[in-house]
DNA sequence: TGAAATGTTGGGGCG
DNA sequence: ACGCCCCAACATTTC
């Protein structure tokens, strides 16, 4: 028997466009499938690790339609690396690459390892259209505005086009653990009802996912976007971060489907804001802690964790707010526009540091991602890359007329305002007495009275922006 | 990937 | 008929 080849599951758990699994096959060599569950790093929110189970029960399960099986363990990723390269006596070790600094770190230390034990290995982009030191400015450096970087990405070299799930023949054996045995299903209590209801984590639920998507939604998808209450989106994020589906895959799909169209082209354009936040992630590693434009670092953000708590469970008063947090909590992730509803109320109206929100969202978002929420969050708060200025401010009230107009997104997340009349949904607390009455709603009851005044909370944003600005 | 404040314009009411 | 005022409606500026 030939020593075996471990092809190292990560964040590509596909069988499709799985560069480091394609390359195993196309050896002949026998393929041990290997995932490893390290809790060293930052910890993994529940609905992420909800996430996790599905896709990795999905992956197993695809493999043993060829007669192979995904070995699980936990523990040291570099331990146990070297445990199962001593127990299989494989040759070598393939995976497919990782951005996060803390990945990057510790696939170099394990890169160092394997080259001084004779081990070979062999890393492959499965996860982005273009690697983040592919792409550089006229000066060599990074780009730190969005619009230039993705021109500069839409003219490179165009990405290479998904391979086929590999004919794999041959598989070797290893103990491992069982995939319950990492609990990481909720038990008691069991919340995951709302993320069951709402996704199918795996290749194929990604695949039906974006099919329906470029079926029904994109001929639409630049208005219905922004509107909470339709499924305007793709809603792929949660597939693309654990690698469900790789973004070469929709790209091509995309690209395959439709006509060139603005909708196709804002489309491709969300995928590159992903890849963006990888950009910046790379080469601005502690965006995940600090702030990228350094005046931030002055900036009076204010401790307040009886507004933080109403924030969390949608308790702020105001409804598109509150309907968003509560779509997180139930479903494990939120629409994009709410995001940045939410994430500006954060910021703006309560003054509270992203990060606090960043954290939130890290252990509620079944998508969390971290080039992705830090990114992002920087970018509503204004200390990122291309960001929203600080006196950018929403209004939560307008921005739900706006873009849930009828009301039933509100309704949906926020049952106790669901009798209010459209014209009330976004302020209960201009409704008339006998319109309260008759939607059985009792401000500071029922529902919570807004927690701050939002115009008297723009002022102060803008005065607390001010001090920044001045001193820089 | 805003909102509010301020400025401008033009139609209609009215003396 | 004319000028004046009011104020939507729209545009521009500012935060």
């Amino acid at each position: 028997m030939r020593a075996p080849i471990i092809v190292w599951f990560r964040q590509d758990l596909r069988l499709s466009d799985n560069p480091a699994l394609a390359a195993a096959a196309a050896s002949g060599d026998p393929i041990l499938p290997l995932y490893i569950l390290d809790d060293g790093g930052r910890a993994m929110g529940g609905a992420s690790r909800w996430w996790l189970h599905g896709s990795l029960t999905a992956l197993d399960a695809s493999l043993k339609a060829y007669g192979g099986a995904l070995v699980l363990r936990r523990g040291d990723t570099a331990n146990i690396l070297s445990q199962v390269i001593a127990e299989t006596g494989a040759r070598s070790v393939y995976w497919n690459r990782c951005y996060e600094p803390h990945a990057i770190a510790r696939d170099a230390a394990i890169k160092s390892g394997l080259t001084r034990r004779g081990i070979a290995f062999q890393s492959f982009n499965a996860s982005l259209l273009f690697e983040p030191w592919t792409i550089q400015n006229k000066a060599g450096g990074p780009y730190k505005v969005f619009t230039q970087f993705w021109k500069s990405c839409l003219s490179a070299a165009a990405p290479e086009p998904p391979q086929r799930a590999p004919d794999v023949r041959l598989f070797a054996k290893a103990t491992g653990d069982t995939l319950a045995a990492w609990r990481l299903l909720p038990e008691k209590p069991d919340w995951a009802g709302g993320l069951r209801e709402n996704w199918t984590p795996g290749e194929r639920g990604a695949r039906a996912l974006l099919d329906h998507f470029l079926d029904e939604k994109l001929k639409a998808y630049r208005e219905a976007r922004d509107m909470p209450a339709l499924e305007g989106t793709s809603r792929l994020s949660p597939h693309l971060h654990f690698g469900d589906i790789g973004p070469r895959q929709i790209w091509q799909a995309a690209r395959t489907h439709a006509e060139p169209s603005a909708n196709l082209d804002r489309f491709l354009a969300e995928i590159g804001w992903r890849e963006f936040s990888y950009h910046l992630l790379f080469h601005f590693a502690h965006i995940t802690q600090r702030n990228l434009r350094a005046e931030f670092d002055r900036f009076p953000w204010e401790k307040n964790d009886s507004a933080l708590a109403a924030w969390q469970r949608g308790r702020t008063g105001y409804p598109i707010v509150d309907a968003g947090m509560r779509e997180l909590w139930h479903t494990g992730w939120m629409h994009n526009r709410v995001r940045m509803i939410v994430a500006s109320f954060l910021v703006k109206d309560l003054l509270i540091d992203w990060r606090a929100g960043e954290a939130w969202f890290w252990d509620t978002l079944a998508d969390a991602d971290l080039a992705n929420n830090a990114a992002s969050w920087q970018w509503v708060a204004g200390s990122g890359a291309d960001a929203a200025p600080y006196f950018r401010i929403f209004n939560p009230v307008l921005q739900g007329e706006k873009f849930d107009p009828q009301g039933d997104y509100v309704r949906r997340y926020v049952p106790e305002l669901a009798g209010l009349p459209a014209a009330y949904v976004h302020k209960p607390w201009t409704a008339p007495a006998q319109i309260l009455r008759d939607a059985g709603v009792t401000l500071g009851k029922t529902y919570p009275l807004p927690i701050v005044d939002h115009a008297k909370a723009r002022d102060r944003a803008l005065a607390a922006f001010a001090t920044i600005r001045k001193a820089g």
